[in-house]
DNA sequence: CGTTATCTGTCGCTATAGTGACAGTTCTGG
DNA sequence: CCAGAACTGTCACTATAGCGACAGATAACG
């Protein structure tokens, strides 16, 4: 049983000395399920590295549809956009569940910034990261049909955070149809829709809450009609 | 009749001595219509800026279908991201029309990098900007009816590369209902249909390849279902 | 100045996927 | 262990928008 690391990060890139001058300056915070991390609109004058639990990051339109953009887990970084152009967030991030953050506050990142050529480095890296991913996740809404949008958002949560157990079977806990919905533009019903067949074709196990994929690549392959770009980002690190 | 200034550019942004030293490294090149500057899948050891011309960027579905991300035109930076991560390119690059391009090839852009702490940073700025462009095109794809989605390509367009003639009349050159679909991930069909409602609507005026929007305020309001995020990322230098 | 290619307008057909409604299932907390 | 909540399954209805087809308009080029 093991854990796939943390994709979003740039503290833990760091060399070790940095990476301490970083971690020494953030700052413990709790919340509770549902608190709003930071909203729409809002300056932002903090990042934040997750700890424990999920943060889920959005938008919404006016009559109440909502899209979920990601959703970050233990030593995930988030929320530096707004301290890198000084613009307001674009999206509100709120926790999934209790959540342990850290912290760090937009004075202290900038002062490090300065000083440490290595932060805009590794800065880069996940800034070009995020761009990737969010290329792919353009290709999917506007190329492909729900069915294989589904596929691509599940094989890039089963890499980024799924859980591998015994026999290479991946699971992805703690995602209702609803949640994974959002994350296509779709609706809960077409989620079920499309999961049931996908289970129908062998391709994967439900139980309540649970997706069992025995094989992440045999579900890309099931339906990949991109010429070119892969559903999850290879990661730069190591 | 002015025209609005390129957005996408890290070196027009560096202190004049810097910006020197990398103008001095990058190469002119010329590129027929048509004619790729990269592709797909290829290593990236390049990165480019505009002279005069225009470059497309776009991906494509195994059955033909094209996404367009993005075009640049004079003063434009692009192809650095395969440069910062050293990944393949995530979509195919061509050129709309005559091109004249400035090159920089990745051991020159290697050596300015380390070098000049001040071009990581800038670079930063322009990958942030690209994200929260990118943000917004997620958020069009997923939330919103083809409608809308078009009035807000419309308002990117026209602030990014539109040219404002006299009365504050915005001018769009050079873009075929084909083009405008192809950035939706939508069909000439559907475009030709809403821009009709849109010119009926007296929104705007078109001529066989130009549209005028004479208020693109107006536009935006008269279809805007989205919370938040902006159809057009404000500009970060000055 | 006429031929060709490209772009645009229009119309009807169709299907993918969103909506609403309700029943069944699994979990949670007292 | 039981009641309520949250999640899931299913089905019929509907509409947005993609597809195919063709005619008309504008530009390009020799």
């Amino acid at each position: 049983m093991k854990k796939i690391p943390a994709l979003h990060s740039w503290i833990s890139n760091l060399p070790p000395d940095i990476r301490e001058a970083v971690l020494q300056l953030m700052r413990h915070r709790h919340y509770e399920d549902g608190e709003a991390v930071y909203l729409l609109g809002e300056e932002g004058h903090e990042l934040y590295m997750v700890e424990s639990g999920r943060v889920r990051s959005c938008n919404y339109t006016l009559s109440g549809k909502e899209i979920q953009y990601a959703v970050w887990q233990a030593g995930d970084c988030f929320g530096e956009l707004s301290l890198i152009d000084g613009l307001a967030r674009v999206h509100s991030a709120y926790a999934l569940g209790p959540t342990d953050l850290l912290v760090l506050h937009k004075v202290d990142f900038e002062a490090l910034y300065v000083e440490f050529h290595e932060i805009a480095v590794q800065i880069n890296k996940l800034l070009s990261r995020r761009l990737r991913l969010a290329h792919t996740v353009v290709d999917d809404a506007t190329l492909l049909p729900t069915k294989e949008r589904l596929v691509r958002l599940l094989a890039r949560l089963g890499y980024s955070i799924g859980v591998v157990e015994e026999h290479g079977v991946t699971v992805l806990e703690g995602f209702t149809h609803e949640n994974l919905a959002r994350m296509l533009g779709s609706t809960r019903e077409g989620v079920g829709r499309e999961l049931k067949q996908l289970e129908e074709a062998g391709l994967l196990r439900r139980s309540y809450g649970k997706i069992m994929i025995s094989d992440i690549t045999a579900l890309i392959d099931s339906c990949d009609g991109l010429v070119g770009g892969e559903p999850i980002v290879p990661d730069y690190h190591h």
